[in-house]
DNA sequence: TCCATGACGAGAT
DNA sequence: GATCTCGCCATGG
C-alpha cells in the first residue's frame, strides 16, 4: 500500500487493505462472513468489491487469512479458484466443521458471523 | 497520471 | 422471481 487515499466515509485510520484482514483474521473457526459484512464494518457499505480485490494479495499476508471463511452474501464460496490446489476453500471450509454443497455453504444463515453484530457495532 | 479491472451488492427491469 | 445494470473505489499496469 505505497499510497494511502483515505476518503471520508471510507477508511479513517489504518490502509484499507489492513482493515480488511484484520475483520477477517477475527472470524471464528467454523463461522463464515461476507464481503459486504466487511465492507459495512468498515464504513464502505457498498464497496464489498474491494474487499474481494484486496483479498487477491491476502495470500501473501502475514499471519495468514482464514480467507476461506469469506463468501458472498449467497454463501457461495467465489473465491475457491484463487486458492491453491493443495489446500481448497472447501477443504478448509469443511475442515472446520462448516459443510459445502455444491460451493454453496450449508446452515450459512446460521453460520454467518456478521462483525456489525457479532462485535456489537457501537460507533 | 489516467484507464481498466475486480474473491460484490442492491436496485431496476 | 430471475436476470441485467450500475455503483463503489482500491490496485496495478
Amino acid at each position: 500500500m505505497a499510497r494511502k487515499q483515505v476518503r471520508e466515509g471510507a477508511v479513517q485510520e489504518r490502509d484499507f487493505f489492513q482493515d480488511v484482514m484484520d475483520v477477517v483474521r477475527l472470524v471464528p473457526k467454523g463461522r463464515v462472513t461476507t464481503y459486504g459484512a466487511i465492507a459495512r464494518y468498515l464504513g464502505a457499505a457498498r464497496s464489498a468489491r474491494i474487499i474481494g480485490y484486496c483479498m487477491n494479495s491476502s495470500h501473501a499476508v502475514r499471519p495468514p487469512v482464514p480467507a476461506h471463511r469469506v463468501v458472498n452474501r449467497n454463501g457461495v464460496l467465489t473465491g475457491k479458484h484463487h486458492f491453491p490446489d493443495n489446500a481448497p476453500m472447501q477443504k478448509l471450509l469443511e475442515a472446520e466443521g462448516v459443510h459445502v454443497v455444491k460451493d454453496q455453504v450449508e446452515r450459512f444463515h446460521e453460520l454467518l458471523w456478521d462483525p456489525m453484530v457479532e462485535l456489537d457495532f457501537q460507533e
